[in-house]
RNA sequence: CGCGGGGUGGAGCAGUCUGGAAGCUCGUCGGGCUCAUAACCCGAAGGUCGUAGGUUCAAAUCCUGCCCCCGCAACCA
């Protein structure tokens, strides 16, 4: 087929954000993605595979700040890292694309600019509660008794002046758009979770400027706002193909826009299949075809944390296991639509039973076969069976669900029927015991024909691992003597070239591992990285041993503190809640009233302790929801720099209801 | 009553939409074979399909209640 025949595929996957070198789990994306390209360019599609970095943002900027090197510089050896490791898994995608790049920054302020002067951007204030470190506001319901739900530190009111873009104005194009294409979104029962919870209740306006750093594309019209990161992240789709925004729109954009997928973590569904939408409907452009939100690889003693040292990053696991075993691993464990788990054991099970047994010993008996009784020739004799019949049809099968499952984006279910062909084979071997039929040597072309049909079957299973296990698939058929079969030439069995000669040293594909030897090695492993992360925190402990510094925040004159209210509260009695991992509920005397309070501190005060003491409790806080549970007031804490708490209790004791001020 | 996902032999999962003999991979046990990487093939044991009801000739599957896990909860990359 010519090049300009063929049908154009755009595929993407999120851009990683350069704030630390990525672990398998985001690995596991640009793997499943360069699976479904390098298998739709086996389709005939054009295929254009954009991936890259996302490099801006006040996590940066800290990081940067903290490794003592300039933002620029710090997301280039992080960015330099993510590309390795892309690299080192085989990907293969067309282009790189970083948010930091020359061009895209040019766009996005001139997208900016464009969306502000025709309406869509309006300047606003944000106001919310905001905690430094994970720089980012939370509203007041989300926020668990002060804290930030995602680190515990506590949050402040702030307010800062930002652009908005206005959803709302492009909502019900977008609900119409997702109900008339039921496949927009992947898996479907995202959709409903997009539509019930964020569409149908009304869009809020998104804030898409920051002031509280520079890290960031700058707005040239007013520049001491920075660009937030989703306009600017998600909008790399477009300038990689060189959209410009005044029309004159490079040949790339031309031929491959509307992307048809964009692959994204499941935690990004809402960014990609509201926000961004709307973004393309503002700038008249059309909408991706689909986006696919993967469920995430989990490790099997949960969540990846370095202080726990199970952090599991892809450089380690193809130094034990290779990358294509591990490129197998991701793509086989990982369901459809649930997480998949990712075990030391599981890996090691994979690696010995699949790869190693099913796969690798069965294109080594096969060779070795080949050449024992035929030197290595390879004769298509036509002494058929009926048993022959069983193994054909299975196979030929195997190829047309593989494409269907790949249609599917189905892609664990595409390997399993590829392994199929390989288990079918085993078993045709023990059907047609060959070593029998050697023993007599009117049977020889019966012989042949056996050896020729497990060729064939291996040829073809191994010509539909391309696009999973690249270089396994290279080496079978070089060991075979032959080229990798195309899709359309695997409709029929029987296309290996009769009288082709294989190899005579046939290598080992896969070797077994012992598992007790791995998890030595994972125990060493692990233990010098809860090391690390151990001195890492206390070199940092040291370093602001004594004293903590925060953020100012902005002066208030008295009339604003005058407004709140504390009082010492007597502790009467308390519980942990049980739906909570860290709230604690207590009964708090105050004055004649008692009151319930819900504080975030489980993990520094057992119930036993907190009853007795008398605390300073906000009293005029307006009652708040929390876990199911209402909490009327907050119990003020002293916090370090470490998110370690200390009750404020009065020097001298006071009763309950004692005003402080 | 916030939203969503899940609970199926020892482990991990499919099956649920479209009701009709409980399936796959691994593990265990027994057997076969010897070409091969102690591998491959066959067979067996093992499940009241979370729980309590309901609909039906028939329920893992449809309906209702309850229990238990896990995500998300609006500017989080």
């Amino acid at each position: 087929m010519c090049q300009n025949c063929k049908k154009p595929y755009y595929i993407t996957t999120a851009i990683a954000y350069t704030s630390g070198k990525p672990h398998i789990g985001n690995t596991y994306e640009i793997v499943l993605a360069d699976s479904i390209a390098r298998y739709k360019r086996e389709q005939g599609y054009d295929v254009f595979f954009q991936t890259g970095t996302d490099e801006h943002g006040q996590k940066i900027e800290l990081k940067a700040a903290e490794a003592g090197v300039t933002p620029k510089e710090f997301v280039d050896g992080v960015a330099g890292q993510i590309k390795d490791i892309w690299d080192m898994m085989n990907t293969s995608y067309d282009k790189f694309i970083r948010t930091t790049d020359e061009y895209h920054e040019k766009q996005i302020q001139k997208i900016f600019k464009k969306l502000y002067e025709q309406g869509d951007i309006y300047k606003g204030y944000y106001e919310g509660l905001y905690c430094t470190p994970c720089e980012s506001f939370w509203t007041p319901s989300q926020v668990v008794d002060g804290k930030c739900p995602d680190c515990g530190h506590p949050v402040q009111p702030a307010k800062e002046e930002a652009y908005f873009f206005k959803m709302s104005k492009y909502a019900d194009r977008l609900i119409a758009h997702i109900n008339e294409h039921p496949e927009f979104i992947q898996p479907v029962a995202r959709k409903n979770e997009m539509m019930n919870n964020f569409l149908l209740p009304g869009l809020q306006d998104l804030c898409v400027s920051r002031t509280s750093f520079t890290w960031g594309i700058p707005v040239d019209f007013d520049p001491k706002h920075v660009t937030y990161v989703w306009l600017d992240a998600l909008s790399n789709y477009i300038t990689g193909l060189g959209y410009d925004c005044d029309g004159e729109n490079g040949e790339l954009f031309k031929k491959y826009w509307p992307a048809d997928l964009h692959l994204i973590g499941k935690d990004i569904i809402r960014f990609h299949t509201i926000y961004w939408p709307i973004f393309l409907m503002a700038l008249g452009l059309p909408l991706p075809k689909q986006v696919f939100g993967h469920p995430w690889l989990l490790q099997g003693d949960g969540k990846m944390s370095k202080s726990k040292g199970n952090v599991i990053y892809a450089d380690t696991l193809v130094d034990f296991f290779g990358v294509d075993a591990v490129r197998y691993f991701v793509l086989h464990e990982m369901p459809f639509d649930n997480d998949g788990v990712i075990t030391w054991e599981l890996m090691v099970e994979r690696m010995n039973s699949d790869l190693a047994n099913i796969l690798g010993n069965l294109v080594n008996r096969t060779i070795s076969m080949t050449n024992k009784y035929f030197g290595g020739v390879v004769n298509h004799t036509d002494v058929s069976e009926p048993v022959d019949d069983d193994l054909k049809v299975s196979v030929l099968a195997a190829v047309k669900k593989t494409d269907e499952k790949m249609n599917q984006l189905r892609v664990a279910d595409a390997i399993t029927e590829i392994f199929g062909i390989f288990r079918r084979s085993n078993k045709y071997i023990d059907e047609t015991a060959p070593w029998v039929l050697a023993k007599d040597e009117a049977k020889k072309d019966r012989l042949a024909e056996v050896l020729y049909n497990l060729t064939e079957a291996i040829t073809i299973g191994a010509s539909l691992l391309a696009s999973f296990m690249p270089d396994t698939s290279e080496k079978i058929l070089k060991q075979l003597n032959t080229e990798k079969r195309s899709l359309a030439d695997m409709e029929t069995f029987g296309n290996y070239p009769s009288g082709n000669k294989v190899t005579d040293a046939p290598q080992i594909l896969f070797a077994r591992i012992d598992v007790k030897d791995i998890m030595e090695k994972v125990e060493a492993l692990q233990a010098a990285q809860k090391a690390e992360a151990a001195g890492g925190e206390k070199a940092e402990k040291e370093e602001k041993e004594t004293v903590v510094e925060v953020e100012a925040k902005p002066e208030i004159t008295y009339d604003d503190f005058e407004k709140l209210q504390f009082q010492i509260g007597e502790i009467i009695s308390c519980e942990a809640v049980q739906k909570s991992k860290k709230l604690l509920c207590s009964q708090v005397k105050i004055g004649s009233q008692v009151r319930q309070i819900l504080s975030g501190i489980k993990a520094y005060y057992t119930p036993e302790e907190m009853v007795g003491k008398k605390v300073m409790v906000v009293t005029n806080l307006k009652p708040a929801k929390l876990a199911g549970m209402v909490s009327e007031g907050m119990i003020l804490c002293a916090e370090d720099d470490q998110g370690n708490l200390a009750l404020m209790t009065p020097e001298k004791d006071m009763p309950a209801g004692s005003e402080v001020c």
